[in-house]
DNA sequence: TATGAATGAGGGTTCATTCAT
DNA sequence: CATGAATGAACCCTCATTCAT
């Protein structure tokens, strides 16, 4: 029996468990496997956690609490709102690709209720701040006048979708420059008239 | 024992099949559940399938190879890049809405590495069409000169980011025409220079 | 594979429920246990059963309905109170020598609640009996008066403590015939005033 | 770390032993709940008892003996046989009462073999005790004859059902008085003369 | 072509017991 | 004396898969 302090296995299971869950999914990953990863006992494992929707849950809650202050800090000083857009896109998609695994858990398969409502809420939060950097936009007159709810949405698609792609194909994977350039300047010429009312 | 044909027993699983891998997820569904959705003996779903893995591959493979067929006949006469665009967007993205299941599936855990290499045919074909389509609109001179390849990539993960939204929280879906906006016209004002050497 | 058909499994489970039941109580059994009793394998046990509980609920109530059936029967036909007291004696004592396993599985630890409701009606009804019995013989004056409920109850727990005694300690066992006797006739000799007002 | 005595600490673990014991059973009860209700840690019990087994029937022994030897105490300058048997139900059923826990833990499951024996022990000093009641009873003219070891047994086991009572149906409980007219005067009207040669 | 009883590995979880501190 | 983290076997239960019918 390696003696070790709580705190370290604490630390240890999360660190384990963020790795299976992200290659499993929830319903794949299993506590054996992730007792393994961490290098403790499968009864360790419920020392410290009450169950496996204890354990998952902890993990997304705390780890995504920490990328929404990451959000909020990077942007809080930017005035510029197509500079913070383009600052929202990169710190974002450069997370996603730095923290694999919490992304990966997070898209993946929950296959229980409660898990879902604090995905809910982190996506609420950075739909959120898209919004408001689109409303700065358009009131300083830097952005065009559009509905800002659906934007945010499609805006926050986007990273989504760039998220999924770690997962599923990484060759998918764009440059947040290349990604700020078409969300800022848009496919058209300028000077070109298709766009209904923008 | 009901007597029926084998074209019509497979097809009545494949139908089951659909449905419970998209509302449980890979892992989640059982045999069991869709041997009773398909009004079928466990066993009989052997008869057709050699297995789970493979129940679920050729599922995926068949719907799939209907959607890109689907997305090439809608374009194969549009000549308007801008409209090709437009028609893209929203046939993907309706599609989705209107085909749940085998979207949801798609993108659900598959759980095991095999059915990654069908996805990623089917993601590589949907980026291809976009590109294509951006090259011709570059070329008309409609479009802006761009690194398709990059672009193409964006604009799928656009689409991809749609679809997990299907799942994960239908109040983030949007509109296709808001959608179409935003990739033609972007969001600067026109006149604004702040886009590099777009 | 041993091909059986399901009733012919559904009795061998049964019987080797009873029997691993009653030997190892409800929570010292397990289901491993009672599928190598029964020769069949752990996940065939759940074909019949739902549950744990379930297997030994279905046990219960269906060995009890049956001693409960067996007693009104044997009865129905006895006019003479002191005979049918020792009837009941001499029914229930031996049932419970001859069907070990059901009267000791009854008398063990269930560990859960709804157990105890089965067993609360059962001994509801074998109370009635004797309460029934008495009241008939003292309307026919053989027996003096007292007061039916409390002494149903006395006689009901002599027969629960010859039930344990088959678990703990089979040489406590003693013979309905002397059992009969000490009911009827009481300990102290003929013309003894000793009892209060009997 | 509390600073105990190594008697304190005995004493306490005995007692919160025996109330887990008593409610859970020895099956359902867990080192860790003993422990809890000690107010101990689970490593703390084992520097006094070797192991569970080992707990309970350390547990079982004292208790056990305690009551025979106020059994004993209550009976030794009664001289009146009737009486005697009468302090003797009184006593007993009284002490089950308030004594549920060791009374309860005693009827219940004890899982492994050794428990029995110390068991066995008390009931066979228990019936001694009835046994010798009513030897100088018949002796002193008091009771009828009767085959003592056999009659022993039927009270005993009257007493042994009114303990399982107190687990399973409390309601089912009855009065010493009623229990001791009953095993004194019996069912039959006096001059009756069914009973065999009593 | 079809059934469904049967299998057994593996899932989540608990718990008596040990041992470094 | 005392702690509590750690262990691992065993528990209940599920499920993909097989096969006699």
């Amino acid at each position: 029996m390696n003696k070790r302090s709580g705190i370290e296995s604490k630390k240890r299971i999360l660190d384990a468990a963020i790795r299976i869950f992200s290659e499993y999914g929830y319903k794949g990953a299993s506590m054996r496997m992730i007792a393994k990863r961490a290098e403790i006992s499968v009864g360790g494992l419920y020392l410290y956690y009450k169950n496996k929707d204890d354990l998952y849950l902890t993990l997304m809650k705390g780890r995504l609490d920490d990328l929404t202050g990451k959000t909020r800090e990077a942007l809080k000083d930017i005035k510029d709102p197509a500079e913070a857009m383009r600052t929202f896109l990169t710190l974002r998609l450069n997370y996603a690709r730095e923290h694999r695994e919490i992304i990966l858990a997070l898209g993946r398969d929950p296959g229980f209720s409660f898990g879902i409502e604090i995905k809910k809420k982190f996506f609420r939060q950075q739909r959120n701040v898209i919004e408001e950097i689109l409303k700065k936009g358009i009131s300083s007159g830097t952005f065009r006048k559009c509905n800002t709810q659906e934007v945010a949405k499609v805006i926050f698609s986007l990273v989504r979708g760039f998220i999924v792609s770690l997962v599923i194909e990484p060759d998918a994977l764009f440059s947040p420059e290349d990604c700020g350039d078409l969300i800022l300047g848009g496919l058209l010429k300028k000077g070109d008239n298709y766009i209904n009312e923008f």
